[in-house]
DNA sequence: TTGATAAATGGAAACGGTACCGGAATCGAT
DNA sequence: ATCGATTCCGGTACCGTTTCCATTTATCAA
């Protein structure tokens, strides 16, 4: 259990203050160079690792950033969560991550970790931002950049950051699509509590598809599911019980088409023969789906960078906020097909 | 730019000393039952929020607990990663992750991750220990939990815990299985720099079921990935072209087993009519894909929590180091089929 | 040499807590 | 009333840094 050295041990090693072991330590310059040299063999050889508490106390400030993490466990966050911290630690800070998982209180929980935690930035992944809750992240003045959340209207959007795609023009993409290929009767899987999610604005991107191409929707096409593999399953199956001549559905995310592309071959049907299905995601294991899944591809790592180079733009000042909208792409690949006779 | 309210602003406003504000916040028992009423009341009233860095700084240790991944990405880990984080922040502990990329180094950088976070405890996700990094992990002082490590005979088992399971024996029964269903040429998608990870144990567990079966290894039936569907595909497609009338493979992870899937598929074959193959995790998405994967179950969830627990109860020394291994499971699904005519 | 300026260093006060030590108040028993 | 024990509370040193200010040393022009 022996004491760690510290500064002042270092400082007395080396034969001079603690201030100048300190200005060498933050690479102050006005340090001659032979002692600098000097105190540095020292540290090595001591091995002495500075003592961030007493950093963090004295500059009041820590260099934890947080990645706080909206939803059910979900490999298209997860890429993004690992894409995030690279940059973090790359840059000498420290991620602390933090799942969350309903949305009850996710916000109020958000400034919370930021305030516990002495976070000098956030990054905050999916979910929601109303009106309501903008009070929560009015007071913590502390750099975030909401990623893949939606963000309200009505939202003072001068508080944070944000990077996110253009939902709504994605999914008609994909809805306009399948109309093309000559698609009518269309079912969606959307998600439960869709208000709290990015699900909705597909949702209603979906039914102003169809209504531009004078295309009615029945109700009994649309259900909805937990973003898991088994409740995509669990709606296809429902539909196909129903029986009513689908010909596509459209999935909110890829977990749950696939899912969905399962029910369907355990009703002894096919994808894309019996029902064409697309997904939204674009999760590298669509590829290597049988037969390979249409979606929407996000750009997810390159959401996690933007939303890491953004966060540390507003920590540093060197720009203000900003709320930057990435490119989707329409992967059409295998799960589709033409019924056009 | 409002001055955060500290521990001396909630003493004044209660008329009390900083001492007691203090005892109040660590619910020591040694205050008044209104006393500490009034100073909870006040503390709220401030919204105070206790200065981790100071708390820290005068305990000499955080509340900051390490997961630290070895490895590229993969949804394996991603699952454990998160049910890990649950459970250190139930208990009130942060978690500061850190993926790191490559072998070399791995465990001097969680060492000196450690150090530099003040960690006080730390959780090792795959890789390898072996033997002359030992030292690194022996002068911390720090519990640490090994988690789906690999580690080497002659290190010392007294210096950390771990959690893991038997590649062994989980790998020889997938190969007994393929065996009883009269497969004879069975080929091997291991990983590159195989000694760095599982991918060993299991290519030498697979070659013991062989020789227990009087069964001949062809060197040509071996290859190596980087445990991505990419990398599985491409094995798979170089076996085929070598033409070599293989009847199954295994994987030594799903992701490439299922690459290995659509090579199949795109050379005009079938699984598990042509080939069947088996994988290696459990991962949720082989009981999704089609035909639904055969693979060796490794309970991940179970394994995190094992960890955490494991972790918890080293860091208050209400146990000592363990060495734990869980049980795997053989999913007999659909990827696989009898050949004996 | 001197004085002025610049460069390099030292000293010490914080930062916001915790915990030890000791003192005051309370109380029941004698 | 006195005493000892118990309960509650206050004072204060200290944790390891950073940073301001003061001081010393080096540099150099006159």
């Amino acid at each position: 259990m022996l004491k760690n050295t510290n500064i002042k041990d270092i400082a007395k090693a080396a034969g001079v203050a603690v201030s100048t072991v300190s200005r060498v330590l933050n690479n102050h310059p006005d340090v001659k160079r032979e002692t600098k040299e000097n105190i540095l063999r020292i540290i090595d050889e001591l091995n002495y690792v500075p003592n961030n508490s007493a950093r963090n106390l004295k500059r009041a400030s820590s260099k934890n950033i947080g990645i706080f993490v909206r939803g059910e466990y979900n490999p298209f966050f997860a890429e993004i969560v690992e894409s995030i911290e690279k940059e973090i630690s790359a840059n000498g800070y420290s991620a602390i991550v933090h799942f969350h998982h309903n949305e009850i209180n996710a916000i109020e929980s958000a400034a919370q970790f930021v305030l516990e935690k002495k976070l000098i930035g956030l990054i905050y992944l999916g979910g929601i931002l109303t009106k309501d809750k903008e009070r929560f992240i009015e007071g913590l003045n502390t750099p975030m950049v909401f990623t893949s959340t939606v963000i309200e209207e009505d939202v003072n959007k001068d508080l944070f950051s944000s990077v996110g795609i253009d939902d709504n023009k994605a999914t008609k993409g994909a809805i306009e699509y399948l109309i093309s290929l000559g698609h009518r009767k269309i079912a969606i899987i959307s998600a439960e509590k869709q208000e709290t999610c990015a699900a909705l604005a597909r949702y209603e991107a979906f039914l102003e598809a169809l209504d531009l191409n004078n295309i009615e929707f029945n109700n009994a096409l649309f259900d909805s599911g937990d973003y898991s593999f088994e409740s995509g399953y669990d709606s296809m199956k429902g539909f196909l019980h129903k029986e009513m001549d689908i010909t596509a559905v459209f999935a909110v995310n890829d977990m749950m088409a696939i899912g969905a592309a399962k029910a369907v071959f355990d009703s002894g049907l096919k994808v894309p023969d019996d029902i064409s299905i697309v997904g939204f995601d674009g999760l590298n294991y669509g590829t290597y789906f049988q037969p390979s899944l249409t979606t929407v591809r996000q750009p997810n790592i390159e959401l996690g960078k933007r939303s890491t180079k953004l966060l540390f733009d507003n920590i540093s000042n060197k720009s203000s906020v900003e709320h930057v909208v990435l490119e989707t792409e329409l992967l059409k690949r295998d799960s589709c097909r033409s019924i056009i006779s």
